[in-house]
DNA sequence: ATTTATTGGTTGCATTTTGCAACTGTTGCA
DNA sequence: TGCAACAGTTGCAAAATGCAACCAATAAAT
């Protein structure tokens, strides 16, 4: 991934690729949603490489996504939690967990099931809806450009309308 | 990211990821879902490196989130369209791009906007609901073996209860 | 029909990132 | 006080990525 790429994409994909985008970051927060708080928590359950785990996690702190806290008042050493920013991946962690009951996992059942709390029943299969309530599938989804908006994103998003390169301008 | 763990994982994230979270990957399915189909479509957007745009356009063929699709009947070039499972992608797509909206880009307004097509509007913040159609907060939230679960996932899931460390058993 | 530009890659080499294992200082606890 | 677990750091090897040049096929222009 190169960085300097990154900023002059104008999208808060690459805005929050730039954040959990790299290798180990989404398994470092899966831990952390499953219950995992200390270095040596992620380290064991991941088997990743300590220097590796060590970098991350100071990425992760230094981006809001998680909080170093102290074990104990004045202690040196510390736990990492999720933030609210960080609770709020929750989204994109269940998303990648159907996605992957779904299509890769088909077979032998969903390893994990996100439940609620309360309850213990199953969460439903997340999925994109209208303001007014209605869901939509992919095909009925379009983009287009927002406030914040460059020139360039603009020009881009001008390649949707489904037939394309019958002529060419300029 | 090492291969060699991730199988071992007994997760539907690892497997996920293991497709769509290499470097670029998600990048190249933000532009599918804008409307590039093409090699230099891709290329010129993202800026990324040819040889690694062929390898990850490759990966993503051969995983069925991509097809590669002649663009005349007999024609050696293809062009790269999302498939179902793609498409079904577009909850994480637009999960991230929300999460960036609002936690690293809250000033300047969304770049991009995800709406229905027929009616322009933009789509809902996506969510977790119950099956019976209940919002659920990030704290609401718990894990737990699913079907699929092995012993390890099981032990490791036991750590969730909120409160830990408190003493050690074995 | 021939030339030219564009497209869709491949190849080789430099740079960066990651993995691994060993090492260090700190804490918790008996 | 001593020992084990914890939380990293360091140095080097291996793998992934970036870059630029190159090549063959296709499409467009003359």
């Amino acid at each position: 991934m190169s960085p300097k790429n990154i900023d002059k994409l104008n999208c808060s994909i690459a805005s929050a690729l730039d954040i959990i985008g790299e290798g180990w970051t989404i398994l470092i927060l899966r831990e952390a949603f499953f219950g995992s708080r200390r270095f040596e928590d992620f380290q064991k359950h991941l088997g990743i490489a300590r220097n590796i785990l060590t970098v991350r996690l100071n990425k992760l702190c230094d981006s809001g996504v998680l909080v170093r806290v102290p074990i104990k008042v004045g202690a040196k050493r510390n736990e990492y939690r999720l933030t609210p920013m960080g609770s709020d991946l929750a989204v994109i962690l269940i998303g990648l967990t159907q996605w992957g009951d779904r299509w890769l996992n088909p077979t032998q059942g969903a390893p994990v099931t996100f439940i609620e709390r309360a309850t213990g029943k199953a969460v439903a299969d997340i999925a994109i809806f209208t303001r007014d309530g209605k869901k939509l599938k992919p095909r009925e989804l379009a983009v287009k450009p927002g406030p914040g908006a460059t020139a360039e994103t603009i020009a881009r998003l001008k390649l949707i309308p489904d037939v394309r390169r019958k002529k060419k301008k300029n």
